[in-house]
DNA sequence: GCGGCTTGGTGCACTGACTGCAGTTAATAC
DNA sequence: GTATTAACTGCAGTCAGTGCACCAAGCCGC
């Protein structure tokens, strides 16, 4: 790691702990770019050179978390029970340590413009997902669309519980685990009718 | 219904119309608000009369449809299984017959600010589903975390069935009531450990 | 160590979505 | 017929986000 890209994750990690910081303060539309460039010592240019809108800010990690994401879920064509194996790592990726992300859970179930941003967050997984569930299950048009459909349902589960973390404490990963065993880990044992 | 309910429906209506013309004709994105409005021969400000965004206008129909759902969901006590009761009713709101509907989906698949809008619309729904829920399983804050989960997952799946018809043309119903019912239909017959 | 290249950050002017407010006009209520 | 209401307008303003030319400091080959 050189010293230009230490300079750049500094700035980054700088800009999204006081976005998060004022919009916890102050609330989200309350706050402007320019509050938070003032804050960090940077100028409003260099927000957008880091995050593409104001909301982004609050998801900083995110480009890595789905890649590490991606690592965790492996390939389709490796794992035993595509479905099984897709459940325990999207709630086992749901980890509760850093009191950051509660901050931001607890936000979000406030802030409507960072509930979108979960949201669109959300179909980067969405991606990654159908993309793990076409490879488990061979590619045809009707196996991308089942793969979307439940890519969207699992994650649905995930962001609830999350939320639902944010609002009432209750630990997210064990409600998801059990949602999600329930829905997608034994429903499609049985192969789906017009998939192979 | 008088003369002023009459104008402003009908003002709403030919928005909405060069609102979704435009947008598939010349791209979201390259479509301004000025332009909709100058098509439409009404002010700027009129617009924003009908709708809270641009994007909103692709969606001009949607406080009337959360109404019918509402209507044809019922209430969660008095109907025999709740979660196969919202499997029906999910999936046969998916109505097919309008073109502008299918326009409507098919720049969905190609918009990511349309797909925003059509996630931040969901949420109404999510609040309706997860209220039926938690008034059939009774209030407590489990149940409410798990309507809320179920909620989202259902309308994950209803929302990448939308997407699949405009991208593939694929009849949504079929597909969206399969996937839903072995998901949520008798996954979740015995009943959830905590839940009474 | 020095010159050239690269790259993170800056300044500035601009676009376009959206808002607040103070009107106007025409339908409706009484 | 008059008072009220509600759809619509005009305008000035805020703020998110972009394109572009630019600086300065790190890096790389010599």
């Amino acid at each position: 790691m050189n010293q230009r890209e230490l300079q750049r994750r500094e700035t980054r990690r700088t800009l999204a702990e006081h976005a998060l910081r004022l919009f916890s303060m102050n609330g989200f539309d309350e706050t402007t770019v320019e509050e938070i460039v003032a804050a960090a010592g940077v100028s409003q240019r260099t927000f957008f050179l880091h995050f593409a809108t104001k909301s982004a800010a609050a998801f900083p990690d995110h480009e890595e978390r789905v890649r590490d994401f991606i690592d965790r879920l492996g390939d389709g064509q490796s794992v035993g029970n595509p479905l099984l194996h897709l459940c325990e790592v999207l709630s086992s990726g749901l980890d509760t340590d850093s009191p950051t992300r509660r901050t931001r859970y607890q936000l979000l179930a406030q802030v409507s413009a960072l509930r979108d941003e979960d949201a669109r967050t959300d179909r980067d997984y969405e991606e990654v997902v159908a993309a793990f569930l076409v490879q488990a299950w061979g590619e045809s048009t009707e196996a991308r669309l089942r793969a979307h459909a439940i890519a969207n349902a699992a994650l649905g589960v995930c962001r609830a519980s999350l939320i639902g973390w944010g609002e009432d404490g209750i630990d997210p990963r064990e409600v998801c685990f059990e949602i999600l065993h329930r829905m997608i880990g034994s429903p499609f044992d049985a192969p789906l009718h017009s998939l192979q």
